[in-house]
DNA sequence: TAGACTTTGTGAAAGTATGAACTATCACAA
DNA sequence: TTGTGATAGTTCATACTTTCACAAAGTCTA
């Protein structure tokens, strides 16, 4: 599999690909062209066309791609298929409106445990699952092994949860929290950046919106 | 003010400085250097400078930049002084959380209102708002003009929010909604895009989270 | 004051991304 | 079988972004 090269920018595209490729699968579409991704990704067809050239003389002229075997494909990158687990640490206002609205757009991802550092809520259901103790978090995650860490905890909480985790070896996190978190260099962190993007809209607003 | 060519990725860079100031700001801090930012913003110093030189020799060699001022000029090119008005629509538990969170570490954003689809929630108060329907919806965003617009509806429910706001002529809105929506070109629309970072710690951990 | 040290601002170079245009290949119909 | 239209794959040129390196300018200490 020689896949070495691959960009962070065009990982994120091929996200936006599988998803579109999933839509259009259950519509009972079988094969799909560079302009129609083109379109529902906000992607020029040539940028598709380049980030899907990766795969090696995949699609077929004058068609179009079998959209089976690109989304094969494309999830053989993205490492979703199957996909790793999801563990969510906060069972509260946030971390409860994520595991009710689900994933199920997003590809076969499925919440696997939620955790809260309130006893209280110990043994509560969330969306089907039932609320753990901290005090478990860890040997989850070691026993889980391939697992994503989505940390949905209050402001000035996150540190702690971000220093079991990095104890218990896990490399890949998604915070949903404003603070800013110290990760070790292994660990892959990604954030959910609200402020960023209000900030953007802001400046949009301010300075016209057209002119991208 | 000669600053029309900011790039996408400067003002995120710019909002992320911004967050730094206040931080400094609040800890007593009256200077800071390029490198200090570098290090807090995971940002290299010499990108950090030149980001900054936007204003134009605004810093002094031998000490650095002066906080206040710096983030002044910053939030002139942000538009975030005075922030624009922020409104949510739902107030469900995904609503609820961002409400309830706050965003005082944004920088001085606030909640103007709050509407929900479903009357029965009309009148009910969400951290200190009182929910109001979605018929008051487009006469409010007409009324408050510069306006960002946060969806937070159940998937399903999403465009027909947005069509509410195009017609009413809001031209941001931040969607945290996993639906794909259609907006008119003129409409600047951020996506809370979890699912494609999902995708992205995937690949890093079937791949290998160092070789960023 | 002198001299060592720190930090900014910037021009050049290297690396990336973007877009246009062209070619090769395939499907389909006559 | 042959011609026509459509689309993937590739190449090249352009523009943008990031990084490097260093001069200029300020700070600090003795």
């Amino acid at each position: 599999m020689p896949e070495a090269k691959v960009s962070r920018n065009t990982i994120k595209r091929l996200s936006h690909y599988a998803r579109c490729l999933r839509r259009a699968q259950s519509d009972g579409v079988s094969v799909i062209t560079s302009k129609y991704l083109s379109s529902r990704c906000h992607i020029s067809a040539a940028a598709v066309r380049k980030d899907l050239s990766i795969f090696g003389e995949f699609g077929k002229q004058g068609s179009g791609y079998d959209v089976c075997g690109l989304l094969t494909n494309i999830e053989q990158i993205l490492g979703t298929a199957p996909p790793p687990a999801i563990v969510m640490i906060g069972a509260g206002n946030m971390g409860s409106a994520l595991l009710e609205s689900g994933l199920h757009d997003a590809g076969s991802y499925t919440y696997s445990a939620v955790f809260d550092i309130d006893d209280s809520k110990t043994g509560k259901s969330v969306a089907g699952l039932t609320v753990r103790p901290m005090s478990e978090l860890k040997q989850t995650i070691v026993k889980l092994k391939d697992v994503i860490a989505v940390i949905a905890v209050p402001p000035g909480k996150g540190q702690d949860v971000v220093d079991i985790l990095a104890d218990a070896g896990c490399t890949a996190i998604l915070s949903v929290t404003l603070e800013p978190l110290d990760v070790p260099c292994r660990i892959e962190l990604q954030y959910v950046e609200i402020p960023t993007k209000l900030d953007i809209l802001s400046h949009f607003l301010k300075h016209g919106a057209g002119n991208e």
